[in-house]
RNA sequence: GGAGAGAUGGCGGAGUGGCUGAACGCGCCGGUCUUGAAAACCGGAUCCCGCUCGCGCGGGACGGGGGUUCGAAUCCCUCUCUCUCCGCCA
């Protein structure tokens, strides 16, 4: 959400910054009503000033025990008057939130405009992609073969879209896992969560899901409560409607399930585990001083990369342009795996910092050095996503025998297991 | 799922219609004292909104919402959450 008082003193600004997000602007809507409820508040208070001075002169001419039926008849005109502009009020500031709910953020200076990820700027890339010395598989061919899923009897389970992991499949995931979280919590200061994965309306709107991705996602009718498409919602909503007194940063990492109904999804993506309804992530969120939020941006994509570095796959990192990043942020690089099989790059982190965005939206505040209160900076990124690392991983390692060589650093998590063969 | 109890400032905890933004204690900040610290003593401090260039002025907030009343932390309704007991259960 972005602050009335921003918006009501640099309109230009805004609507330049909003232009770039292909946003429909409607700071004239949101203005009025701004403009509208302040002339309320100002009468209201008004009415309010004088009920209060003539109950006071009530409460001392009844003890001294005089008349008070005409002066009683003013006070109760005064307070119908605040009862009709108290209802028009809370109107107008609910008209007023739901529309500002509705805008983007704006995007921080240096996010390259543009309409769609062709505008998109590789900043770095990392490792090598492989020469192969023939024809490398996709992961589904490599899978299947190595036992490491079983996509036509997932199907039975819930359609299309869920996978079933099997064998060493499952295995190696739940190491990839366990091997994320305690590079995150032993080297980059992280610290461990395991929230919920079903949350309320309240915490979908704080961090920027809802009002706007409601059809993106699943949800429980009979218990209001919707399936979390990334962890970055319970985890960032942990402080939600607090003042944060405890010093920042504070640094989270969980592993959740996330559930995403990806209405668009087609074409080849749809094949195997690149496009999945349900999928494992390590999620890393940070609050930060909003000071600090620029530099812990870019620290905590670092994190993202060293997974991605100590696994050996070779990537690249993409600074979105304004029209290719997600609602809630103001600036933001995917990390993108290359698959050979594939034959292409893959998204398996987003790493963004949505400055006070979201903390406006959640009401997550600090005491800052002056003591005051402020909102506070929340930032997350993808530590990483799982189907598309283990996507990398298999085509990656491939051999010509069609078995795969697993990175060093994950064999400590896969009981010294150097190599994936089908089983016997 | 059933029965009961509760929700007040950073924390604990008073307060049952006007003088209570809130006693008291703890914690916190500043000062006196001290070589320094502790103790003691003195003082300070909630949050949100509107108006104002500013000094400041006004309004609101005792879990959320609604009502009664000239006036509500206090009375009524409702929702949410927490705790205790019972039932069920991985």
């Amino acid at each position: 959400m972005l602050d009335i008082k921003l918006i009501r003193e640099s309109r230009e600004t805004v609507e330049a910054g909003l232009k770039t997000r292909r946003s429909e602007v409607k700071l004239d809507e949101v203005l009025a009503l701004d403009e509208r409820r302040r002339a309320i508040i100002t009468e209201v208070d008004r009415l309010r000033a004088r009920r209060n001075e003539v109950s006071r002169e009530i409460g001392a001419l009844k003890k001294a025990g005089e008349d008070t039926g005409a002066i009683q008849q003013e006070t109760r005109e005064i307070g119908e008057r605040i009862s009709a502009l108290d209802a028009e009020l809370r109107e107008a500031g609910e008209a007023q939130r739901r529309l500002l709910l509705a805008i983007p953020n704006l995007p921080q200076e240096g996010v390259p405009e543009g309409a769609d990820s062709t505008a998109n700027v590789v900043v770095r890339s990392w490792g090598e992609p492989r020469e192969f010395a023939f024809e490398p598989k996709d992961h589904v061919a490599l899978g299947e073969a190595l036992g490491l899923f079983d996509f036509e009897r997932a199907a039975r389970l819930a359609g299309s879209g869920f996978p079933l992991l099997t064998g060493a499949g499952a295995r190696l995931e739940r190491a990839l896992i366990q091997f994320m979280l305690d590079l995150h919590t032993t080297q980059h200061g992280y610290v461990e969560v395991a929230p919920p994965h079903l949350v309320s309306s309240a915490a979908m709107t704080g961090t920027g899901q809802l009002p706007k991705l409601a059809d993106d996602m699943y949800h429980l009718s009979t218990d209001d409560l919707w399936l979390i498409p990334t962890a970055e919602v319970p985890v960032t909503n942990i402080y939600r409607e607090e003042i944060i007194r405890r010093p920042l940063p504070i640094r989270l990492v969980a592993h959740t399930p996330c559930f995403r109904r990806e209405a668009g999804a087609a074409g080849k993506d749809t094949r195997g585990l690149i496009r999945v309804h349900q999928f494992n992530k390590v999620e890393l969120v940070q609050f930060v001083e909003p000071e600090a939020s620029r530099a812990a941006h870019e620290e905590l994509t670092g994190h993202a990369e060293a997974v991605l570095q100590a696994l050996g796959l070779p990537y690249r990192v993409l600074l979105l342009c304004s029209g290719d990043m997600s609602f809630a942020a103001a600036k933001c690089y995917d990390l993108e795996l290359w698959a050979p099989g594939y034959g292409g790059w893959l998204e398996v982190s987003s790493c963004s910092n949505f400055e006070a965005f979201q903390a406006r939206r959640a009401n997550i505040r600090w005491k800052n050095r002056e003591g005051r209160n402020e909102f506070v900076h929340t930032l997350n990124g993808s530590g990483v996503a799982l189907p598309r690392l283990v996507v990398a991983l298999l085509e990656n390692g491939q051999q010509e025998d069609g078995s795969v060589i697993l990175p060093e650093a994950l064999r400590p998590y896969l009981g010294g297991l150097e190599r994936l063969t089908p089983p016997a």
